[in-house]
DNA sequence: GTTGTTATGTTCTAGCCAAGAGCAAAAAGG
DNA sequence: CCTTTTTGCTCTTGGCTAGAACATAACAAC
């Protein structure tokens, strides 16, 4: 599912066989053995043999025991070597911080929840380098890299905009640098929450498999994102999948994106906050928001109509991006999910009646997360094993290991 | 730009880099020589010399001198075999058909127009079934594929809807199959017109080399298509890029594609002609939206209303697909062009006024498409070459011109 | 016009890689 | 305890690209 590789080489070759190996152990949450991995992946068996071998000298993959009762030669099932690789991710929100760690196969391990005040962007993410140090204090040369996920825009190493902050276009990269979080340089991965969301469901969710894919996620508004082949679409910056911001609904008024009219502002925590009366407090809306559907599912009239007013919204929305995009199924998360669950009738029927006539025979079904809240710390996991699992991070993380050997050429001129 | 490869085995490397080559001349135009390949493409220079030895015998590539004034031992240019692959392509419209050849670095050769009258799918297309065989006649094994440009949403081999035609869910390939337009089954492709513009533009025209680009074919009414890496998005089923078909203006009414509120009533031909108090008789309004056109370039009033109404709404789309998809570019063509040209501070300030704040500083660009009219055309046969330029179809015509020498092994499974 | 310079094509060898065959190993079944 | 089954390991073989050495064909300078 992820990024292709493509040798020229013999040397690329072996690189591109390592890779599939690796990538397919990582995507198969390390629960294949090596006697599928084999099949799956069209190796002989004495290539397999070697592959492997030349992942476990590398502190990659580690073999553990079957417990299988099959017959024939008991076969082991490579995994995560110890000393292997690791992700720190992060989940960043308007009022607090998830830290987490991953192994190899996608495992999330320990995990750390913190709140934080609104405040300037440099006190908050201080406090969040601060608990990253730490965390890579203890891992030593095993971190290959943070993926933070962001409630807002991103734009390369930028947070663009986060309105519930007051946060305008900061350099969240830059500024963990200059905390030290590490001694030797460490990636750093930026994006969206809404785009990793969309990422996990794709490799360890409702989209694993799935060529063409929409993955909405909808909190204070809605974000999203398309996959492709399991890779999400970023866009030519990063900041791709702002569905939430294209005038779908008819709706009036001036969205805080500055944009008019925006999908978001009839869907979300916010327009139930909003439709029901209440203050919309800048990033202090989910528990309302919750609070709202239960009312409504408890009989409460202003309630029960908020959320089939969101629940059409979010309906007719879709179809407009299903009319567009001709995705083969769309998940939804965060609040998204609720909708589906709460007011599944609204939803569909303000799907369909939007939908091409062509469409309305098969239409793409709507499915909830199948991760849930875990689902943005995946996502982030995700990207920062997707750089890894590139022939420039194998070699890093090689050179890391056995600075002689150099079995990743990293690059080369012909004579000219 | 097209498709990858990702050799695994050596023999499938010797396939990628022979599609490697074959791919860079035809992308190139036939206009790279040799050596510029060879460094292009990062090959040794004796790995170049076996790569095209191996192409020109199997008659896909022919070496032609160079007229260059430089030093050195005089390089050549891999050209089109003078018996090599050629593609048939199709442009079918509401009122004519016109089909046209390329050969191996895109140059379309001859061309027939021919028009049609309205009536059923079988009839219709047999006159364009005969017009292929004789092409096919011609040219004998040297066609590689027919590639056919529908006016309407295509999914697999069906063309689902052309409602200036009153056409529904017509199998065409099906139909050509059963004219028998060739002894041997030969690749007959079908798409989408606006995808195939869009995909003529990201091989030979504007956005050559963006990563994400976005391109609108506005002719009756709105198409497209998200360009990734040169490559179209095309969906699930492949009826991706209904860009026409988001409620984007807010505009009222059922569509003829059964949705309601559709972008497209408010943009194209059509819209035009109503706009204008003229009635819309199918498939005829072209000339009659030039005509409008050229009205209001002239001071006639209601015209110049009708064009700034649609340039509007086209501005007002195009943003709001700008703040989704992040694209690099954004090009027009049919109508859409002329808009963008005739009125072009219409489309600008509706455009800008819809982006996200963040997306105002550095707007994606809003430009004409570079190949016109003949853009659909070229894309029909780089659909047809992108099929072609593949291990599958490198192996089937290695197999027709030399059935014995085995190249290109089809496929293999391990020991087990 | 002869020689030098430069850029490119060709040929040949070395090194690397995966396929596959044969053998070894490790389990279950009888 | 022996057979069957499945998998891992080792070694050979064929194929591929890189790169070096050489050949070639133009221009440039004298």
């Amino acid at each position: 599912m992820p990024g292709e590789t493509g040798a020229t080489t013999s040397g690329q070759l072996r690189v591109h066989n390592l890779l599939r190996v690796l990538r397919a152990v990582h995507d198969g949450g390390a629960m294949r053995t090596r006697a599928q991995l084999t099949h799956d992946l069209d190796l002989a068996r004495g290539t397999a043999t070697v592959l492997v071998a030349d992942l476990i000298g590398s502190r990659l993959v580690r073999e553990e025991p079957t417990v299988q009762r099959t017959r024939g030669r008991p076969t082991r099932v490579p995994g995560p070597h110890p000393d292997g690789p690791v992700a720190l991710a992060v989940d960043f929100r308007e009022d607090s911080w998830t830290v987490a760690m991953a192994e190899l196969g996608g495992r999330l391990t320990t995990r750390e929840t913190r709140p934080h005040r609104p405040g300037p962007p440099e006190a908050v993410l201080g406090e969040l380098a601060d608990a990253l140090r730490a965390h890579v204090r203890a891992l030593g040369q095993r971190v290959a890299g943070v993926g933070i996920a962001m409630p807002g825009p991103v734009r390369g190493d930028r947070l663009l905009d986060v309105p519930h902050l007051g946060w305008r276009d900061v350099e969240v990269t830059a500024l963990l640098a200059a905390s030290r979080i590490a001694a030797a340089p460490l990636p750093v991965l930026l994006d969206n929450d809404a785009t990793l969301a969309g990422l996990a469901e794709a490799r360890r969710g409702a989209l694993r498999g799935v060529a063409v894919g929409l993955h909405l996620h909808v909190d204070f508004d809605v974000g999203g994102t398309l996959i492709l082949d399991g890779r999400p679409l970023r866009g030519a910056h990063g900041t791709g999948g702002e569905f939430g911001h294209m005038p779908l609904t008819g709706a009036s008024g001036v969205c805080a994106c500055g944009a008019t009219g925006c999908w978001s502002l009839g869907v979300g925590a916010n327009a139930l906050v909003r439709l029901t009366g209440g203050e919309v407090t800048p990033g202090q809306g989910r528990e309302e928001a919750q609070r709202i559907i239960a009312e409504a599912m408890a009989g409460d009239d202003r309630a029960a109509a908020a959320l089939t007013s969101t629940a059409r919204a979010l309906g007719q929305g879709v179809s407009a991006l299903v009319n567009a995009h001709d995705p083969q199924v769309v998940t939804l998360s965060g609040v998204g999910a609720d909708l589906r669950t709460h007011a599944e009738e609204a939803v569909r029927e303000a799907y369909l009646h939007g939908l091409m006539m062509f469409r309305r025979d098969r239409p793409p079904e709507l499915v909830s997360s199948a991760l849930g809240s875990e689902g943005i710390l995946v996502g982030a996991s995700e990207m920062v094993f997707d750089a890894f699992l590139t022939p420039r991070g194998l070699h890093a993380w090689q050179q890391a290991v056995s600075p002689l050997a150099g079995s990743v050429a990293e690059h080369r001129r012909p004579t000219g």
